[in-house]
RNA sequence: GGGGGCGUGGUGUAGCGGCCUAACAUACUGCCCUGUCAAGGCAGAGAUCGCGGGUUCAAAUCCCGUCGUCCCCGCCA
């Protein structure tokens, strides 16, 4: 080893002892005749002093040592001289006095700062990976990440879980995204596809008799990017045989709930256990799927007393079956008259952006003798105002929010306003989890464009018990036996219990637009598969990624993955994707046809 | 596929028609300095303002295109 010893350990108690170090340059101060250097590693930093008269030899390379030398130092443990001390370091009661100092490595004038958290544009963060990995930050973020996988691994492991590898050069997964391809030489003409999950053959793990399997899986799935979503990424993936829903749930929660407190951040769970909240509770309270209940502002249906009021907007989307929601934003009618317009046209905008015609709104004076402020208040009697109020739980200094429309244009329209306002009043503490179930998703979906149902998650999903007869007479009514884990309105895991059984199995397929041809050639050894013995099973696939950046109080996954992808999938460090080699081409059998600029060429 | 933001010395920002021969901080280079820790002092070097075109007497600044990046919708659980 070249170190006896981190940069991040040393204390009073060592004083005296005879050590080696080996780090970064953090920072150089150079005073002429001595010259300090806090040498850095991933453990801390330590501060070494070099005095000219007494170390001869490590005072010329101390002195032109720079920002990020990789230096080697051997020296004595001694405590600082008093008042000399520093408090913002873990070490800065002592410092190690040089005696011998090796250049290990010269380095150029970094390209960014390491020692310095400043924000920098992220192209050149991601050009020069390995630096922006080096800073601090970063390598707290990618040590947590491994953290949680750790505390994960050791959970499962300890409740029986054994953890299984599958393949990453597969076959055409039903998750529902593009598949990346990949040709193979041996086969012309023939191509894998990278599985979007391990779903297939994980329950082909609980055909095999493992019980209790989970894997750290990379996933690839060839969408657009977002800041939650890279091409490919890593979930906690999971199977158990012989279980429940609950039985997933229990576990999942108990883990989730040791991993926050387990995993030394400050991270703080609102509330245990979690809450659960049905699909169509979720969409009608909050307009979402993933909705964040770290704050409130759900919208309530006050369709009843607005059909019954003046306003003619209200009272003909009522007769015709589209429903008033209201929300309450608290202490957001506290405001001038002219700030009230500009912050309600704001709104408004934003309503009409997710699709809404228009956004209705009330502002309660703080004084409760003053009118109610808005165009709307004056179509409402006094007992309807006063009912309003009531089931909105309205305080004086409050917006009401109202909004009437499709229910899908009304959902879109409170999630976005719930986000916006949330964002805008401060209410998103990001050391606060908001954890909560969502189930009894609806199994199938409606495709407008193809006309048929698609599985709301996949087609693996088995249909809650109680709604089978609803496959043959009102699909879109039969739930899912799914459930998905939320966190802070990010989807962190969701999972199901799966199909075990081929005829159920064959009934899914022709609902959504699956011919048995195709599903055969497809699936056709998961369905022989369910002939051989396959139990109850069920499972759940948490993403890391998520899970990483929430507890690294992270704005998007790039920040707790170590070498990830721009917007437009380009490595921007190593040139990836690039163009193939001709002769790899020729190989494969493959010709690359480039459709040249469609008019302006 | 669509909408929006950003692109100025190495880095982070300012400048948003003429006072820009582009400012500030920091980093960088040299010299001075024995208790600093965002060290300090003095001196210095460093930018055709992403790229291309246009408008104008005059463009970092306005317009169009393009490239890159980020955010959002679509897409994707």
């Amino acid at each position: 080893m070249l170190k006896t010893h981190n940069c991040g350990e040393l204390r009073v108690e060592h004083a005296g002892q005879q050590v080696t170090l080996a780090g970064w340059v953090n920072r150089q101060r150079d005073q002429g005749g001595v010259v300090f250097i806090d040498l850095r590693d991933r453990w801390g930093i330590t501060q070494v002093v070099v005095d000219e008269a007494t170390s001869p030899q490590a005072h010329p390379i101390a002195r032109d040592a720079r920002s990020e030398y990789v230096l080697q130092v051997q020296g004595v443990v001694r405590v600082r001289p008093a008042g000399t001390a520093n408090p913002e370091l873990e070490t800065g009661e002592i410092e190690v006095v040089a005696q011998n100092i090796t250049l290990l490595n010269a380095s150029r004038t970094p390209p960014f700062y390491i020692n310095k958290e400043e924000r920098i544009e992220e192209v050149r963060r991601m050009q020069y990976r390995y630096l922006d990995l080096r800073r601090p930050s970063m390598q707290y973020n990618i040590v947590l990440r491994h953290r949680i996988i750790k505390f994960l691994r050791d959970y499962l492991d300890a409740r029986g879980f054994v953890e299984i590898e599958t393949p990453i050069l597969f076959k055409t997964t039903p998750e529902g995204a593009r598949d990346f391809l990949v040709p193979y030489r041996l086969q012309p003409g023939k191509f894998y596809a990278l599985p979007q999950s391990p779903q297939q053959l994980k329950q082909l793990l609980m055909v095999a008799g493992y019980e209790r399997y989970f894997q750290i899986a990379r996933c690839f799935r060839d969408e657009d990017l977002r800041g939650e979503r890279q091409p490919e990424f890593t979930q906690l993936d999971m199977e158990m045989s012989f279980i429940e829903r609950e039985d997933i749930m229990q576990l999942v929660e108990g883990m989730m709930i040791a991993l926050v407190e387990g995993v030394g951040t400050n991270k703080q769970l609102l509330w245990k256990p979690f809450p659960r909240l049905t699909y169509t509770e979720a969409m009608e309270k909050y307009g979402s799927d993933k909705p964040d209940l770290r704050y409130g502002m759900a919208a309530v249906d006050v369709s009843d007393i607005a059909g019954k009021s003046g306003f003619g907007v209200f009272q003909t989307n009522v007769a015709e079956g589209r429903p008033v929601k209201a929300m309450r934003v608290p202490g957001a009618g506290a405001v001038s008259g002219t700030q009230l317009r500009k912050d309600t046209a704001e709104l408004e905008d934003l309503a009409r952006s997710a699709g809404a015609k228009g956004l209705a709104w009330m502002a309660l004076p703080t004084d409760e003798n003053d009118e109610v402020k808005g165009p709307i208040g004056k179509f409402f009697t006094v007992e309807q105002k006063l009912e309003l109020f009531e089931r909105l739980e309205a305080r004086p200094g409050d917006l009401l929010l109202f909004l009437s429309d499709r229910c899908e244009v009304v959902y879109n329209a409170v999630d976005i306003l719930r986000r916006t306002l949330a964002d805008k009043l401060n209410l998103l503490d990001p050391n606060q989890f908001a954890f909560i179930w969502v189930i009894d998703f609806p199994l199938f979906l409606w495709d407008e464009e193809n006309k048929r149902w698609d599985p709301s998650q996949h087609m693996f999903t088995a249909p809650m018990p109680e709604d089978l007869p609803l496959l043959d007479t009102d699909p879109g009514k039969a739930r899912g036996s799914q459930y998905d884990l939320v966190c802070n309105g990010y989807e962190v895991a969701g999972g199901s219990i799966r199909i075990h059984d081929r005829a159920m199995q064959e009934k899914i397929f022709p609902l959504i637009g699956q011919t048995m041809e195709h599903a055969r050639e497809q699936f056709g050894h998961m369905l022989e598969a369910f002939e051989y013995g396959t139990p109850p099973h069920g499972g759940i696939a948490a993403g890391i990624d998520r899970l990483a950046m929430l507890f690294a109080g992270a704005p998007n996954i790039r920040e707790v993955i170590a070498f990830p992808k721009t917007q437009t999938g380009s490595d921007i460090m190593a040139h990836a994707p690039s163009p193939a080699e001709p002769g790899q081409l020729e190989e494969l059998g493959i010709a690359v046809v480039i459709e040249e600029d469609k008019e302006d060429a």
